[in-house]
DNA sequence: TTACCTATATATAAAGT
DNA sequence: TACTTTATATATAGGTA
């Protein structure tokens, strides 16, 4: 249609094209339009030009008619993003459910329903718990006395240097800074780990 | 075009719509192939007719092709489902790292992080667990000592009938299908309730 | 439905302005 | 570059099979 006929395939002067463009874009969504009245249909259509620039027809909401089609199509033809995330929401779902219910296990709060060996064992693995904690407990206590004593130590020596500067007042250059900041030798803690208060917690082991 | 021109307000003739709407349908996925080989465009279709049903065209993908629209129309255009999952999604998988924690802390598990006065406060909480699952065990095996006790007591009652009947046979009548069944006159369990190994725990509280 | 026919309405390629 | 014109290609309404 047009004076002459033209092969469809790709037209490569740009000018050309543009202009092509231009004039289908406004026929073919034209046509959507009429079909849509004509037929009591309902349509949409998205296009992209070769620059990637958006143009867009639906005759009514945009939304409702991918909603619908997301939903007609059966979700085959979804994108990945979503289709993972439901995936994924699903697996999260249940985990958490299942986190809750050990959660409830493990305090105490929901255990009518098990049997008596399921209470034995919970009960076992709580007190294994407990002594792990008590344990943690007594080793911090512990280091942290350590810790003290150890400054108390290095208070101890700075006093009798001071002591003993206030005695031969002649020596003072022979001890330098170093004695002033040493707070005493105790060593690092063993795997003493001091972190933020929302450690991140990716391993679900246990 | 056609042999008469045609007003564009829907056809109430259905057949005449349905032969109209194949038609043009065809005509309509024809010139979004055209325009898209012609001018180098990326061009989807999507059709509902009037009783629901789905057509579709793409040139390329369709899933590609909508993606790209919702980047392109920023979001605008998307639909709820979507965001609101996002959102949900984004809960759930705080609440589940939480969770996760917390189990770390409650198996002795990950305490290295902890102060002393949480692990004091930990501690305490699985003793309290402890004992209460310790609690409910006791009561279970106390209740099944009960039940099997009543069936022990049901059992002699049977057996000194059977006597009766053997010692008395002329009163065999008396005796109905009633006494064979009665297992014993235990009560039910106080809130003793028995769900299959994996009970649904939809609430959260606790 | 599905396909074919054909007169006509429409769309549009290319030229003009 | 953008609008108008115009010759021609295409789409399709209304038939028929």
């Amino acid at each position: 249609m047009g004076r002459g006929k033209i092969e469809i395939k790709k037209i490569e002067n740009t000018t050309n094209r543009q202009v092509t463009f231009s004039k289908r874009r406004a026929g073919l969504f034209k046509k959507a339009k009429e079909i849509s009245i004509l037929c009591a249909a309902d349509v949409a259509v998205i296009v992209f030009n070769s620059t990637g620039r958006l143009f867009d027809f639906a005759s009514s909401s945009m939304k409702r008619i991918l909603e619908r089609y997301r939903n007609a199509s059966g979700g085959q033809a979804w994108n990945n993003e979503y289709e993972q995330m439901l995936s994924q929401f699903r697996n999260l779902k249940k985990e958490n459910e299942e986190l809750q219910k050990e959660m409830s296990y493990v305090t105490g709060e929901d255990v009518e329903t098990l049997a008596p060996n399921q209470l034995e064992y919970l009960e076992g693995n709580l007190v294994v718990a407990a002594k792990k904690v008590r344990d943690r407990k007594t080793e911090v206590l512990k280091y942290e006395r350590r810790k003290t004593e150890s400054k108390v130590t290095g208070l101890q020596q700075k006093c009798a240097i001071l002591r003993e500067w206030l005695t031969n007042p002649e020596n003072h250059e022979e001890y330098g800074i170093t004695v002033c900041n040493s707070e005493g030798p105790t060593p690092p803690p063993p795997a003493f780990r001091v972190q933020p208060s929302q450690p991140n917690l990716q391993s679900s082991g246990y």
